[in-house]
DNA sequence: GTAGGGTTAG
């Protein structure tokens, strides 16, 4: 019996008669075999018996436990792995971990002050000098992040293969060091260092973050001239590579052009699609996986969970979650939780995401996130405001750059202020404050939430503006604030910097082209955006557009605008369209456009207010019962207005009609002294604004009882004279409102800024900054 | 008798 016959074996039963003859002839005692046969055991998947093998082993020595610590690690068990490692420690002076045993042990490391326990054991051996002990401690370091430290063995080892080249690249790779990881690659290649397929496959993951195309492609030339592009992993990493530089083609072409294809090359083409917005397509690759005898892993799910999340097919959805639980992935693999979170949270079924976050045992801060973004994004933002401060007191998670970006938009949707001020305090401790993404919507934030001055400042000066994001924001924040003529200037002087503008920038500026009746500058920017930029005009820059001549009074273009348009109009282009005939009194084509809408968009109350809005106006009040019948057999009930103003920290909501206010009585007898004294500077209520078709006096007291007269009543008495009053609507303020606001303004020289679904008026000294436009 | 550094993701 010698090495190589046991060598030659292939099968568990063989090896376990070999074993039981080693045992009878008693050479089991020599410590060689007992060692090889765990390593073979190992190799043919038999944990239980190299571990039985260890265990008889008399004797042990170095090579005993290098043999059984790499069995444990090779089985994705570092746990045990590091207990054998423990226990070789104890043996005893005379076996002492080897150069052989680190490279192995290291990877059984959990956190960085056991790897660096680790290290210290091997300068005390005096084992640094070994190329895979040092390129395998610089592998620690970079997985704990402390790729400095990785950094340092790498320069002070004597020698460096290729290896150590690469553990050299990989880390600055995962680390997020794309310059460095590339500087260390030209390197290596300057020094005539051999590259190899893992020097290939750790550097072209480094294109992508470094958006640099040209690179990946003369990494692929230079991988081709060594003849490694063939190689499974290179190839799959340049699979990756195309992908994600959205070169789809060069993905799909490396694909085919492979002989064999693994598990990853098909988890990278499906990725491929689905994250070039092609759902169909990684479905169906999906299934030829399946076909070719590929097994999918969780990987491919979480894949799939995003295609079918962006197919908006909640059955589908459902069947990959059914298929993710079955196979234990759900609970299990935190990234398949976070993917089911995810795809829930798009499909627009966030009951099932909370769900789903609820069963989930472990929750990092991307489970966090996703479930706030979720919330977010379905105009719940309440409901993200809960999941974030509910984050704030679970233990070891902190915010990210990701988590700012996603609960500061539902700060600036509530108005929330002073909540806002508190990220933007948060974002400076964590040094996100100046970074582009926070930047801009802390922009936003400050902006909606009526601090434009702030807002511009931090433009100014705090936030990189290379990118059209910023650009866009501040521009929509002088939009809605009525400022047309600066949102202009600020467009050219984005163009006079060179920052490409996107069609988010054009939205923003039509609309505060409209706000401001700038019909001129719209027109321009319309223009200029298809022939300057080739942008050609999506849905809601028709709508904005509408919106503009419409209101300024071009009912005629406005119309003729949507009958020419080559794509087809959705409500937010209609309903522009009814606005306007609103404002300017045309019934007829308000109808025609009702018409349209209580067909696309029934389930939306607003447009049966408006149209019957315009037939009260006339006093067709036949027509008012019409609209009112037709929304009730919908079974539709009108949006509650409602109004809050922050007095004290304290938020105060009021409904309109709503009588549960403590304060109410007094809030009512306040109005109507109030009301006597604008009736004494001329002020007339104008009841077109009520509904409801009854007696004068009534409709008096419907409109002093709308929410944002209420709240602006209840601010006059509860704070201090001459201080400004802060108002927010959920829907557009009633006409009649902005009208008495006016004369409030004036009589109790107030500033009162009131923010609507749509804009900010800033009421001064009996005038309103939107000089009645709106 | 044994070893390191590698590709895909929320």
């Amino acid at each position: 019996m010698d090495l190589s016959q046991l060598r030659a074996c292939t099968s568990t039963r063989r090896l376990r008669s070999i074993h039981a003859i080693l045992i009878s002839s008693g050479r089991i005692r020599d410590v060689f075999f007992p060692t090889t046969l765990v390593s073979l055991y190992s190799r043919l998947g038999d944990l239980r018996s190299a571990a039985l093998s260890f265990a008889h082993t008399p004797n042990k020595n170095i090579f005993s436990f290098n043999s059984i610590i790499a069995t444990y690690i090779h089985h994705g068990l570092p746990f045990d792995a590091g207990r054998c490692f423990r226990s070789l420690l104890l043996a005893g002076p005379r076996v002492r971990p080897d150069e052989f045993t680190f490279p192995v042990a290291l990877k059984a490391s959990l956190d960085l002050s056991y790897g660096k326990a680790m290290h210290s054991l091997v300068r005390k051996l005096g084992l640094g000098w070994n190329v895979f002990v040092s390129s395998s401690l610089m592998h620690m370091y970079s997985r704990f992040g402390a790729v400095r430290d990785a950094e340092k063995v790498f320069v002070e080892m004597p020698e460096r293969d290729s290896g150590a080249w690469n553990a050299m690249v990989s880390g600055f790779c995962q680390n997020g060091m794309a310059a460095d990881a590339v500087r260390v690659f030209s390197a290596m290649v300057a020094e005539g260092v051999r590259v190899d397929r893992v020097t290939f496959a750790s550097v072209l993951p480094v294109c992508a973050p470094l958006d640099d195309l040209l690179l990946g492609l003369a990494i692929h030339v230079f991988a081709i001239k060594q003849g490694l592009d063939v190689e499974l992993f290179v190839s799959n990493a340049l699979i990756d590579m195309y992908a994600k530089m959205g070169c789809i083609e060069g993905a799909q072409q490396k694909f085919d052009d492979m002989l064999d294809r693994d598990l990853v090359s098909w988890n990278s083409i499906i990725s491929a699609y689905e994250q070039a917005g092609k759902p169909h397509t990684a479905l169906e690759l999906h299934s030829e996986m399946q076909k070719s005898g590929v097994q999918p892993d969780v990987l491919t799910l979480v894949s799939l969970a995003s295609a079918v999340a962006q197919q908006g097919n909640v059955l589908s959805g459902r069947s990959v979650h059914a298929y993710i639980t079955r196979r234990g992935w759900d609970t299990d693999d935190i990234i398949a939780g976070n993917a089911i979170v995810d795809m829930y949270a798009k499909l627009g079924v966030v009951e099932l995401a909370q769900r789903m976050f609820d069963k989930m045992p472990v929750r990092d801060v991307i489970t966090w996130n996703t479930l706030l973004t979720g919330y977010s994004q379905n105009g719940l933002a309440d409901e993200a405001i809960d999941v974030y401060e509910t984050m704030e007191q679970s233990e070891g998670i902190r915010p990210i750059q990701g988590t700012l970006v996603s609960v500061l938009p539902a700060y600036s949707h509530l108005g929330a202020l002073q909540k806002g001020m508190r990220i933007h305090a948060q974002a400076m401790q964590i040094g996100l404050h100046s970074d582009v993404y926070v930047g801009t919507c802390l922009i936003d934030m400050y902006a909606k939430c009526g601090r434009l001055n702030e807002a511009v400042a931090l433009f100014e000066k705090e936030i990189p503006r290379a990118s059209s994001g910023p650009w866009n924001a501040i521009i929509a924040g002088y939009g809605i604030h009525g400022h047309g003529k600066q949102a202009l200037r600020i467009f050219s002087q984005m163009e006079q910097e060179m920052v490409k503008p996107d069609n988010v920038t054009f939205v923003s500026l039509l609309s505060a082209c409209s706000h401001a009746g700038l019909v001129d500058g719209g027109q321009r920017c319309f223009h200029v955006m298809q022939t300057k930029y080739g942008i050609r005009p999506v849905v809601k820059h028709y709508a904005c557009m509408v919106d503009l001549l419409g209101r300024a009074g071009d009912l005629d273009a406005a119309y003729g605008l949507i009958r020419t348009m080559p794509i087809e109009p959705d409500s937010a282009v209609w309903g522009a369209l009814l606005g306007a005939c609103r404002v300017h009194g045309n019934v007829e084509l308000g109808a025609l456009a009702s018409e349209f809408l209580f067909e696309i968009d029934p389930e939306n109350v607003g447009y049966y207010v408006l149209l019957s809005n315009m037939y009260a106006k006339t006093g067709d009040w036949d027509g008012v019962n019409d609209v009112r019948s037709l929304a009730k057999r919908r079974h539709l009930q009108k949006t509650p207005g409602w109004s809050s103003i922050e007095v004290n920290n304290k938020v105060n909501v009021f409904f309109t009609g709503n009588q549960s206010h403590p304060q109410y009585e007094n809030i009512c007898k306040e109005a109507v002294i109030l009301l006597a004294k604008m009736k004494s500077l001329g002020y007339v209520p104008d009841y077109s604004f009520v509904l409801q078709d009854v007696e004068e006096d009534e409709k008096e007291h419907i409109l002093s009882n709308h929410s944002e007269r209420l709240a602006i009543t209840f601010g006059l008495m509860n704070t201090a004279p001459k201080t400004s009053i802060k108002i927010f609507k959920n829907l557009r303020v009633c006409g009649d409102c902005h009208n008495a606001t006016k004369f409030i303004s004036r009589i109790t020289e107030r500033e009162i800024t009131v923010r609507d679904s749509n804009r900010f008026h800033h009421f001064r000294d009996g005038i309103c900054s939107c000089g009645d436009y709106w």
